[in-house]
DNA sequence: ATCAAATTTTGAACCGGGTTCAATATTGAG
DNA sequence: CTCAATATTGAACCCGGTTCAAAATTTGAT
């Protein structure tokens, strides 16, 4: 029958309606000032409406965090499909993460609240379970570049599985993130250059993993140089003043 | 004047009864379940004393994190203490936050929620800066092995500062912690043991930033060594079944 | 075209909980 | 003892998430 499915396009628009509202709302307002009943005025609908979609505001906010991760993960595709070493992959699947959080500065700090234990406990189960699932092709590249470099011996065994490794990587580039996503927090310590700091400790792991080939840490212009040769392959397109943030951190260094 | 003194104390007092309070119910009922009136009964007080002490929740629960850093310190102080090597005692410290958040969930729970853009950015200036201050000692206390590390040649230099190296250890634990804390995210990806991880991870980044001695990230038995070690020789007293949650992640790999 | 049943949309009303403040009680100096 | 200053109280306010009975619209049969 197509009267239905023609219902379901509709309400599928519709839902993405209330995304980019959102969204919206989030960017100018902020994710503390966000109202219920201003997304559905913004997108001409009611509340009710509104609530026919997402049972809750958490509800909403894990949707719109869930709808984005496609494009998370479309400049993860990128660094995957690079023609390039193992480790090298691997580092340019943290400069997407960074290119990300730059572009989306309003996902991360959702992504963030919503990992909160106390937000987390919050959020019913099945739309948790439908977060996870949709992160989950993300987790697979990620696993499956660590498993390349193991498979090609560029990555010594240990005894860890490629997800307990990517653990750490993870953990090590998030922690980062929220770093420089608390308020008032690199101020206060002066910790200028927050993403150099970044691919330095993670060139550091990757070198106490035995993740060949090994690099030297203190070889800022080598360094300098991958994330050049990173964005030149595989983020060429991205604009300038996204990818710049990567090596103003260097630059302001080598003055 | 003494009655001035008096009130004071009296103030004073009445404060701690609220951090205790508080921390009674959330223990007993979760973060997001607390409700200020529920605080001031518990307390025998009216909701107007308790807004006298703090001028909102988030205040509130901002000064009752500062309040306990305290503790965190003392566990912290004990490791710096220690005589040991350098980068033994670094080991001890990530074992020192280990520790305090099996010991003090409902303080983790509250830092990272706090700790999150959205709520940060709620907070008053001047009582996030209280906070931060009343951190300092804490940090200190780890730039200084940091720095001793240094000085003694254990650490090679590598144009980082204390800070700086500091930055990326704090970061990996901490997000290790997000990950132990986010609900169902272990279950979903079967992460056992996530502490052993950590502390792998730890001598990974450690011996990457070519901290000395390095060690061997595929012995267990040694990396087991070296806990056993720091709570025979720093925790002694801390309770079995707290520190037990250290070691019980490497038992079960080695079964 | 007409109508009634089914479905969808609406937004005023509800309600929980953080916050305020006018009324009340307590304190202490003279 | 008195009165002004100070401290305490909790009912009332207000904001904002959520609900649901009424209104509007759509559908399918006549």
């Amino acid at each position: 029958m197509s009267t239905r499915d023609r219902r379901q396009r509709a309400f599928a628009e519709r839902e993405q309606t209330f995304f980019r509202g959102a969204h919206h709302l989030i960017t100018r307002e902020g994710l503390l000032n966000l109202q219920m009943h201003r997304v559905a005025q913004y997108c001409d609908y009611s509340v009710g409406t509104l609530y026919q979609h997402f049972s809750s505001k958490e509800d909403m906010l894990v949707a719109l965090l869930t709808e984005r991760v496609s494009e998370r993960l479309a400049l993860f595709e990128r660094v995957a499909r690079w023609d390039a070493l193992s480790r090298e992959r691997m580092v340019g699947l943290v400069v997407a993460d960074v290119i990300f959080a730059r572009q989306q500065p309003v996902f991360f700090h959702l992504q963030q609240y919503l990992s909160t234990q106390v937000i987390s406990a919050a959020i019913s189960a099945p739309r948790r379970e439908l977060a996870m699932a949709a992160h989950k092709p993300l987790l697979d590249l990620f696993h499956g570049v660590i498993n390349e470099a193991m498979e090609q011996g560029e990555l010594p065994p240990s005894g860890m599985s490629p997800l307990q490794i990517g653990t750490g990587l993870w953990a090590l580039s998030e922690g980062i993130h929220t770093l420089v996503h608390a308020e008032g927090l690199l101020e206060a310590y002066q910790l200028a250059r927050p993403y150099a700091l970044l691919f330095h400790h993670v060139h550091a792991l990757l070198n106490g993993l035995g993740w060949q080939p090994l690099c030297d840490i203190d070889d800022k212009q080598g360094m300098r140089q991958l994330l050049t040769r990173i964005v030149e392959n595989v983020f060429k397109d991205i604009p300038r003043s996204v990818t710049a943030s990567l090596f103003s951190d260097f630059d302001r260094d080598s003055q």
